[in-house]
DNA sequence: ATTGGAATGTCAACAATACTGACGTAAAAT
DNA sequence: ATTTTACGTCAGTATTGTTGACATTCCAAT
């Protein structure tokens, strides 16, 4: 009795049931990253340009120090990434007006276009498991991703959707 | 009318929902991993070591061709990690007695140590999870991270499951 | 006006994790 | 007897991350 109370009220979990959630995360993490990375490969780029190009796209006019607080790396690693894709003008700096310490970051023309390439692969991977799962999935599929991260980045994941 | 159809019928899906979920992929992983990592700093290992304690915990007696396949790494990589592992006396290995070529790999009692202090870390964040997005979302969790994986990955998780 | 501190960049060194390619050994399969 | 498979290992390289140290620029407060 106390055995089904547990299932009804109190979200009954399984050790089995976390390990695959656990695998979950792990195996699906590389399908996730599959596709975006055989464009990357083929520019000799690597997955941390990726996230630099997505984050600067998605908030276009950023500074560093607000990038990094979102990638989560050190700058001098973001530093190396971004001279790269700098030099190979796919990003653009633009020093501050009001700070003029501050370099805001934007895409270029290119760089908005192998953006464009990487997220549409990595969107229709999502798109297609999203229609295979169903609207209901997807709204638990968020709401369980949300739950999982640390609070900070749960703070910097809801201020991009406003943004 | 036809969007009132396309939003009941065929899952609508705008290009800032699917952007969501990228980054929701994104920030998830690494609150997913966090809690591990930092355990795994103490003892001067990484994440390759983690996930190999994780599945020859999973697969007792796993050869080392099925443990790679798993991983998705090559066995360079993974040998130099499963070394390490095999000097400080976390995994063994046992010869095969069908097939004398196989490793078959297990872990010791203070490999099972270590994997259940990972393990329980990082159950502990997926449970928590799991309790704020209630059952419904999980189940709509897993599912959308099936459906992103690789065909043969899907498989090696399916296999996993019933063993 | 000088000073303190913040934002940024850069250099160097290092570590973990991955890769390719080549080679060796032992055992199984043909 | 030969080939294939399973595994290990050596060498070299790339990506991505880390610390630590130091310079520059510039805002802001005293």
């Amino acid at each position: 009795m106390q055995n089904d109370r547990s299932r009804e009220s109190l979200l009954f979990l399984t050790d089995e049931q976390l390990r695959q959630g656990i695998e979950g995360m792990f195996f699906a993490y590389r399908g996730f990253t599959a596709d975006p990375d055989r464009i990357l490969d083929k520019y000799n780029y690597g997955r941390a340009h990726h996230r630099a190009l997505h984050f600067i796209n998605r908030v276009p006019g950023t500074n560093v120090n607000n990038l990094l607080s979102i990638l989560g790396v050190t700058k001098q690693s973001l530093n190396r990434v971004l001279r790269t894709l700098i030099e190979h003008e796919l990003v653009s700096l633009k020093i501050g007006t009001k700070d003029r310490r501050e370099r805001h970051l934007y895409l270029t023309e290119s760089g908005k276009s192998l953006e464009k390439q990487l997220s549409t692969a990595q969107s229709h991977r999502m798109r297609e498991a999203y229609r295979q799962a169903g609207p209901d999935a997807v709204a638990g599929f968020k709401q369980v991703l949300e739950a999982m991260m640390d609070p900070k980045l749960q703070v910097t994941y809801k201020k991009l959707r406003v943004s």
